[in-house]
DNA sequence: GTCTATACCGGGATAGAC
DNA sequence: GTCTATCCCGGTATAGAC
């Protein structure tokens, strides 16, 4: 790799990096390539030196904040595969979607916020990565059920949908640095896993 | 009344409809008053007439998405307080929740997407509004508690949050067309109470 | 790799005719 | 109550100098 090729790699990300605040605050038409550029403090004209448009930008931010979350989760999964019990597991896997989720959290609320507003043509260009994530929180949860850990009647899909929800909407109240985020993911686990009502009940 | 009140108010509501469905779609900087206008069958200038700008459509749509949803839970908790078990009531309020949520989907999803990209001056006269909504939640919350009916480890205001988080993602996916809201109002309350781990654990 | 200059389009809001 | 016309600003993207 060359060496312009390096500098251009940090000017991308540092692009790349501006845009995904820039787009999980003001929205994708609420940001145009004026406001980015001068966030980086160059002009507007340069940035189509890295990036042939606003929506290659938008493609590459919500992409990346998707994969941080999976490679924490799957991580996450790998990490305590043996010996370890199924509610550890579990909660290992909150905790992992959450620290990506709330650390990178630019690039990912990007794609909580604003995903159902870019142009179609965007949306489809990460269909896939999304697709994958839910593939391994499906698989994840659908060997805790054939275990027999989860009660027969929950329906995984359904769960699934229920527990992404709930974790990514953290990123509209939470904030890494007054809390702690291992131990609101303990929290939400054990809500999650054991229920809120002190009896069980039909 | 008068008649020109009347129709005034109906050529209102239809401005105010049309817009959280663009709103909700296309973001608050994606939507111009000029497509608003069209959508309409009218012309832009002519909103001036019933609207002083942009932001005061916006702060109507979005207050009127919480207080329908606040309503239907307000009569849901009012229908069920007599021998109705807590169980019941909180799966009433989840469906009642649901039901406006999916219903007035325009509406309650401008809040839910674009809340954060809106200028400051409208989230702040948004804000009493959605804080009377936590409120009754965590009234009811608190009610169930110190009845016992809660596990006693369980934060209220956490839980709400979980709670709030996950029934507000059901937009994103959820097709009323398709499904039965009362269903999953049911499936949603019952892995809320009581957990989706086959035997509760520490 | 970044700049300036520019083409072309569309934004919110107002004024005044009808 | 709705229209047209207009003001002034800012949008994406390109061309070509440096």
């Amino acid at each position: 790799m060359t060496k312009e090729g390096l500098q251009s790699d940090t000017t991308r990300d540092r692009v790349l990096s501006t845009s995904a605040g820039l787009f999980c605050q003001h929205g994708y038409a609420g940001v145009s390539m004026r406001k980015i550029a001068e966030s980086c403090d160059m002009k507007a004209g340069s940035l189509y030196y890295h990036f042939s448009s606003k929506d290659q930008i938008l493609t590459e931010v919500l992409n990346m904040g998707i994969e941080k979350v999976h490679a924490a989760v799957a991580a996450a999964l790998r990490e305590s595969s043996v010996d370890v019990s199924a509610s550890d597991r579990f909660r290992h896997a909150i905790a992992g979607h959450l620290h990506a989720l709330l650390e990178y959290s630019s690039f990912t609320s990007a794609n909580v916020r604003i995903f159902r507003q870019v142009p179609p043509s965007v949306q489809h260009s990460t269909l896939e990565v999304r697709r994958r994530y839910e593939a391994l929180w499906d698989g994840f949860l659908g060997d805790l059920k054939s275990q027999g850990q989860l009660r027969n009647d929950v329906d995984i899909r359904s769960f699934r949908l229920m527990l992404i929800g709930a974790l990514n909407a953290t990123l509209e109240w939470f904030d890494p640095e007054l809390g702690d985020i291992t131990e609101l993911a303990n929290r939400y686990a054990d809500m999650l896993a054991n229920g809120i009502f002190a009896e069980r009940c039909t």
